[in-house]
Formats: structure tokens, sequence, C-alpha cells
DNA sequence: ATTAAATAGGACTAAAATAGTACCCAATAA
DNA sequence: TTATTGGGTACTATTTTAGTCCTATTTAAT
């Protein structure tokens, strides 16, 4: 199902809080409690986080995270990319070594334009735009496309 | 990263090796042949592909497998679900239930955004598109946000 | 100085998803 | 009627992901 790891939708919800107090300090043990989300795997996002410098660290006493940048510049792409690495559709795409079936695979190049397409996608929307107020769900169906040809919300 | 499972990399290069060969029956022998991959494999893939109606086969002797329709009627994004299912970023998405962290999570309904955004790139090419002779791959560089800002080819 | 609070890094374990295999049944052409 | 070929299901192995824990380092407060 084309689908993000757990970590990375966390990491979301942990950014999304740091978003609204934006500007304040917020330790990992802070955040454990206000998302529900256990402390060292709380711990184990944000470093996964700063290592990328979506968020800056203190340390000692009275240390915590910070966002690195605005809302408005941290873009999913960016949080995808921290905590999974480069956003690409197949391995093909990253390893550059070719896959072993190599002699019938001329398809590598395709998959690069479509990694491009996810990537914008995925660019274009920034925490800012998440912390928005929600809007009404899409309906399942619409994610089939042989349930239904045009995807419409 | 963000990746298709191996079997959907697998449908793909099946599906542009039959779509080379288009109008002729192949059976699952012969396609395992010609991509190197496990005839057991092959089959798996092919008995998805069946049901999600974008291959149609003979049983008996001299039967196989048939693309349902044109290549350039089959998109990336049909061949996606029908390995995967839907097409959807996070669990939350497709089951409706919510997640655990319903009280601090207000973010759900941009991914459906985000969702309708990736599918329709991947509805933008197809198996057409994927067998015509292939440019040059992207450096891994541009995958990286943070190393490129704007991903350029 | 000492202590307490906090992150950093790495190693490890457990769980879940994915990939791959095997078996037996059903259909069909020769 | 027999050889060929797909259909369905169940099982096993592998890989990936998630989650935990331990020890070191840094810094504020006392």
């Amino acid at each position: 199902m084309l689908k993000i790891s757990k970590l990375t939708d966390y990491a979301t919800v942990i950014l999304s809080f740091m978003a609204k107090n934006n500007g304040r300090v917020c330790a990992a043990m802070e955040l454990a409690t206000a998302t529900g989300i256990a402390l060292p795997t709380v711990s184990k996002i944000l470093k996964a986080l700063v290592n990328a410098k979506v968020l800056i660290s203190t340390r000692g006493a009275k240390g915590g995270y910070l966002l690195a940048d605005a809302p408005d510049k941290i873009t999913v792409a960016t949080i995808i990319s921290a905590l999974e690495g480069p956003i690409a559709v197949t391995e093909c795409s990253i390893s550059q070594q070719g896959c072993e079936q190599a002699a019938g695979c001329n398809i590598s190049g395709h998959w690069s334009v479509i990694n491009r397409a996810i990537y914008n996608a995925l660019e274009s929307v920034t925490l800012a735009d998440m912390i928005k107020p929600q809007e009404t769900l899409i309906p399942i169906a619409s994610l089939y496309r042989i349930e239904n040809h045009n995807v419409s919300q």
C-alpha cells in the first residue's frame, strides 16, 4: 500500500505538537506524555530528526528540542527522508547498481519520473499545513482505481 | 524510503515483457524464464494481476495470460493497487477507525491531500510509457532534499 | 565540586510484514 | 484420457520495522 513507516507517522505527530508550541524547547519526556508515544520511541525519532537537521537539540538540564526552521519551511518530504532515507519507490533508483535481472529491465528510467512526481507531492505539504484544522476524510472507495476511476474528494 | 514491494516491482517487469509481446498469450513458465524470476513467485504475481483484472487468464493446455487492456490504459497506480491494496500513505487513511492517539492527532485530513497527489502521479504513468526506451537516471543526491533543495533532473 | 536532568549513540530483542515455496484441485486442448 | 496449464490455499523463511535498554556526555542549579 506504499505506506510510510509508523515511526514517520509518529514523527509528524510529534512535530505537529512542537509546531503548535513553536519557540518553546520541549524535552523528550514532555513530548512522550503529550503524544502518548513511549519515551524510548520518541527519543529514537527525535535523534533521527536532529541528524536530519529538522530539529536542534540542547543537552543537559533544561535541555530539549526545538524546530530548526519555521513550520512552513519544514515539508513532509523532509520528514520522511529524515526517518526513511531518500524518497524513491524502487531499490534500483537509489543503488545505481542495477537489479539482478538487469537484462530484462529497461524500465528503471521511468521510475525516476514517478519518484519526482511523488517527491513534489510530498514537498508541497508543510508542517504549517498539517496543523491547520482538518478537513473531511476522503472515502475509502476512491483509493481504489478499480472501483472508482476518477479519484474525487 | 516509501518503497513499493519487490513483488510489485517484479509485476512491472513481467507486464512490460507482456506489453512488448502484446496480443500473444504467455504461460507463467515462459514469463519466469524471460524475466529470471522464480516460477512460483511469477505465478503468485500473475494470480494477483488476474484478480485485479489487469490480466485475463485461460486455463488448460496452450493456456496462459494476456493483458486485459492496451498498455497505455494500464497505469502504475493500477499495478500497485493490484499487489498492495489501496494506495495510501498511512493506515488511518484506510481504516477510518482512527489511530490510538486520536486525541493528539488532527492531521489525518492532510494525508488525504498527499495521497491524492501521489495517486495522480502514479496514474500518470502507463505500461506503454514504461516500455519506451529509458532515459538517464537521476543522480542520487537529488533524492535528498537536504543536500539539494530543488530536485532537478 | 557535585548532583540531577537531559540528550547521544549504539546494541540488542521482539514483532510484523514480505517474500518465496509447495501442494493439491480445476480446466482444457490434443 | 492424458498432459499441460492456471487457481487457491497454506506454510516457511527471511527481512524489515518497531521498540527497548544501557552507557556516555553535556549542562544548569545548588
